[in-house]
DNA sequence: CCATTTATGGAACGTTCGATCCATAAATGG
DNA sequence: CCATTTATGGATCGAACGTTCCATAAATGG
């Protein structure tokens, strides 16, 4: 059928690449230098294959969402209980205080705090990240109380805001290099005010 | 004593609008146009001023930390107890959702986020701060320990640490647009914790 | 009023930005 | 093997970036 030139990369692989570069460097501060140079392609291929700056960031940022919400969800099914995956999730996202990863922090919240409220697609799609983050602490709420380690009658979409709220807090401090005792502890009594 | 042209413009006005625009914009999406036209100055008299961006940056988040430091610092003092100072703080903020003033966030978190672990002295300063926040927030904790608001045997400075990953990810969520129901949902769980 | 000092406005610097374009290379189906 | 299709590499675009520099304007002290 289709004729041509073969095309000599992975498109999946380069989104990929593309993908860790926002995410070490922030949507404006990626430049396309940066970009192609860690996708291994041409400008040509770039702008043909992905469109632009702009939508191959969409790109990179839904692929980024799902494949956190796709662990996470994974992970909150194996749990032995909802309370135990929200646990532990806080608990090791502390213990990576002072690493690279750390310093990382999350695409979702990096994107949602440099794009604040701007017009255009990487606003929204940020926010909407954010969005699917708190719904799925929503749901792992509701399960612990289905499970009785979260009494029934309080609000699980409010315990899940403040779950987002604390991530998304825990996500600055570690960027800005708070040790691991600090993040430990801010986390611990992060937790304590989910279980009663 | 001196000679020659007086200066034109009042430094301290100029400094105040570059707090502004790096407040709103970000350091590096601050433009020199965008500095130059809110401080109402020429290049040459911003170069010769400040010595450069950076350091105009700087200067602009002394100011900023100062001022905010100095206002909770003299909130506090005022309050007719600690823990009344940080339940209202924090309530305050999250009754700012949805304004504009909740779209700019705080400078020092935004920048703490914007540079992340970077090297030189924005990055620095930018942590520096957050560690001053924290320490304000373990002075008000130590006093409502006094006043009897929160149980002495707590430890004081794991309680700051959990203020201040609380106000990061409020500003998080404000950015992001969250609405009052939302914040103050998430900041009442996070004063709850506070109080046992 | 003049010499001196400093501020000002604007031109210009080299670099980098995202994006476009074109000639060429490389594969295909017929 | 050829006509066709598509990918590739690189030159190039105009705009914006932070910064420097210089001629000029405007005030001063003597």
């Amino acid at each position: 059928m289709t004729r041509g030139r073969p095309i000599a990369f992975s498109p999946d692989e380069a989104a990929n690449a593309a993908m860790q570069v926002f995410w070490a460097r922030g949507y404006e501060s990626a430049s396309t230098r940066d970009l192609l140079e860690a996708m291994r392609l041409s400008r040509s291929s770039l702008y043909q294959t992905f469109g632009n700056k702009e939508q191959l960031f969409l790109e990179a940022l839904r692929r980024y969402r799902e494949s956190l919400l796709g662990r996470l969800g994974r992970r909150l099914e194996a749990a032995p209980s909802a309370m135990a995956f929200l646990s532990a999730l806080f608990r090791e996202t502390a213990r990576e205080a002072g690493s690279e990863r750390a310093a990382l922090g999350c695409l979702i919240f990096n994107s949602a705090s440099e794009l604040g409220q701007h017009d255009g697609l990487p606003s929204q799609h940020a926010r909407q990240s954010i969005a699917a983050i708190t719904a799925l602490f929503q749901q792992a709420v509701m399960r612990a109380q289905a499970e009785g380690d979260i009494a029934p009658q309080r609000d699980a979409a409010a315990l899940a805001s403040y779950l987002t709220m604390g991530m998304a807090g825990l996500r600055t401090l570690l960027k800005s290099g708070s040790d691991a005792e600090q993040a430990g502890q801010a986390v611990a009594l992060l937790l304590e005010g989910l279980r009663r």
